[in-house]
DNA sequence: TTGATAATTCTATAATCATGGAAATATAGA
DNA sequence: TCTATATTTCCATGATTATAGAATTATCAA
């Protein structure tokens, strides 16, 4: 993960529409949810939902999927995964002290693989 | 975790002086760094490295601790901790899949319990 | 107390971002 | 095709944020 991709996904989740957005769709991982259901659900106007999906996508840290007239959206679990590596990368090598990497996952069913996670998950 | 907290913590992360502030604490954990180390290394103004390190310790991501003319600034991991398990809560809990919850730590030595980690881990 | 160093607060400016109405685009069904 | 529904883009407005110079506060050593 490169530092600006870090940060535009930091940014996209630093505002209160888009992290309930996220939140949601977490819940509904991983087949996700219509726009309009967001919406409805969160009270959200058309084109604020539509500002807020878009820089969450831009993030990758959701995706979409046309079916019929509506478009589904679902969160990147491997988004996350990959932050948190960043956020705790090289954590206390400048110290003596030994150190747990950090981790994040939320795979339906089976766990995707990254980078960076606890050696004794499955 | 509170949802306004998140937002504090994530908007914290989510600029590229502080991103870059607290990723040199954490290489630097646990003791941490003086303020005026941390703005040579960067290259920050000591207005600009005061006013970001005020917003990390405001979303509780860093402490600091006064040692004669010297301020320590260290990262306080259980709020990466706590924040990666807001982030995926709930996840899957409205579809049929099983998920593995998030976790997320550093610490030295030994590893500081949350409420949310994996279950195997130590 | 005096001088030097460390860090913060004050302040103004420039830049970025969130919001939602209105118009435009896309899809589906009849 | 025509109509209804789903979503996005355009645009203007108000609000928030980042930056650093200058002044201020705090600590130490002599």
């Amino acid at each position: 993960m490169q530092n600006r991709q870090a940060i535009t996904i930091l940014a996209a989740l630093a505002q209160e529409s888009r992290l309930a957005v996220y939140r949601l769709l977490i819940e509904h991982a991983p087949e996700g949810l219509a726009a309009s259901a967001i919406a409805e659900k969160l009270g959200l106007a058309n084109a604020t939902l539509s500002f807020h999906l878009k820089e969450l996508s831009h993030a990758g840290l959701v995706s979409s999927r046309q079916s019929g007239r509506f478009i589904y959206y679902a969160p990147v679990i491997e988004t996350m995964d990959e932050l948190v590596g960043y956020l705790t990368d090289h954590c206390c090598s400048q110290s003596a002290g030994t150190c747990v990497p950090a981790a994040a996952s939320c795979a339906p069913g089976k766990r995707k693989s990254t980078a960076r996670r606890r050696s004794s998950s499955a």
